[in-house]
DNA sequence: CGGGAGATTGACTGATCTCAACCCGGGTGG
DNA sequence: CCACCCGGGTTGAGATCAGTCAATCTCCCG
């Protein structure tokens, strides 16, 4: 444990958009007391939850979305390491608009909002850096909102299949590097299981896509492309 | 034009985010140069386009909007005096994602993005009201999301009355501030001119709302968010 | 082996889109 | 002064995409 937090100091020094700060800034953060690890299922704030920073994902992938009616849910991300989330309710002080939930092991770096906006006011570089962030967020959010509303199931499906791969990356064989179950990949499309089902099922049937176990494997990604109006 | 310009000096220091600055420190904002009148009608900035900085909007009102396939496009916001346009791609550096059209007569105050850049890591309190702006909208554009894909027409045009009075407000008579064609009122809520003219009619038979001129009349504002599910 | 979660398929339904016709009011040129 | 035109607004009919419900299948696990 020890080394472990030792390894994700030097990370946040690094790697992450905390690389801005000098150790001795860096001392605000009592990092031992804020370093968790969730199981796979485990949900780490729920909407509506006041939220007491944000997280920095150090290991693990986590599912971002907002609950709808009667069961269903919209995905809007899946955050992997590197990634921050929670930080929109950490700035603007409201509760959180969304839920979080750990798709697998997954080890967080708390960082306390009463740090963050310290560091905000005092690291100009570090405020730019979140803004940057922010900024990039709500350019794919406008682009989903306009996908969703215009898109067929269809060629959203298509697109999510690319985004995945830009987002967690293929091995060798063209096999993307994350699960997900029917269900996800339907929520993240805006559509209904069923629906994003056959979609699936008939880019198969095309030869575009294959499923290696509950992985899919991308064989034609310029078709994919057209098919996604990208 | 001497005087106006010194109105809008002292809305920028009193009124806007830019509250944040002393005179000294703002004197790096060369006024004169960078305010612009446009017509209605004129696009201020095109998907697409790099833009130079971003733009306060001192009077008037501005439609943003993606376009999407063959002559669709889906209005994200309606941006009013006070608000802040072109802000996204100012801070990434990337092109334009939206499109920026003026409703109608349109003042604006041009931040060119080397002021904005120096002044964030200058001015803490002026990179946190710029992070809360970009995290308030970020929430509103993951509510959009989530409304388009789970929400029906009608709920969604109920929605919409109920955004456009809460950014517009209404006169004594309940009567919205702000007059839309019917095309943009569907563009708003992602469906088609027709169906969204049928929601309407079908609003207007149940007595929720009324047409008053140009203008949408909101009879009863209860019944408005319950059928919007809000 | 039984149970349960997830995946698949079929059939049906219905909301929404599209196309096309028509209306209405304002502005304009002859 | 009037016929025409044009940008919206409205309505109808038909086509279709996508959601729902229900049955079945396939693993995987205890």
């Amino acid at each position: 444990m020890e080394e472990e937090l030792e390894n994700a100091w030097s990370y946040l020094l690094n790697d992450t958009l905390f690389r801005h700060f000098t150790n001795e800034e860096m001392l605000e953060l009592p990092l031992k007391d804020y370093f968790l690890s969730c199981n796979k299922g485990k949900v780490i704030y729920n909407e509506g939850d006041y939220i007491s920073g944000f997280y920095l994902i150090y290991r693990g992938v986590v599912k971002v979305y907002k609950t709808g009616i009667d069961g269903k849910y919209q995905i809007l991300r899946f955050a992997k390491e590197g990634d921050i989330i929670g930080f929109r309710s950490t700035i603007t002080g409201e509760k959180a608009c969304t839920t979080a939930y750990a798709l697998e092991e997954t080890d967080l770096i708390l960082i306390r909002k009463e740090v963050v906006l310290k560091l905000i006011k005092s690291n100009g570089a570090f405020a730019l850096e979140l803004l940057k962030i922010a900024c990039t967020e709500l350019g794919e959010a406008n682009d989903l909102i306009k996908d969703i509303a215009q898109k067929t199931v269809r060629e959203r499906i298509a697109e999510v299949i690319i985004h995945l791969k830009l987002g967690f990356g293929t091995d060798k064989n063209h096999i993307l590097n994350i699960a997900l179950k029917r269900e996800e990949i339907a929520n993240l499309a805006g559509t209904s299981t069923e629906t994003a089902i056959r979609q699936l099922s008939e880019l198969k049937q095309e030869g575009v896509i294959g499923f290696v176990g509950k992985k899919i494997k991308i064989n034609d990604h310029e078709t994919l492309l057209k098919i996604g109006n990208m």
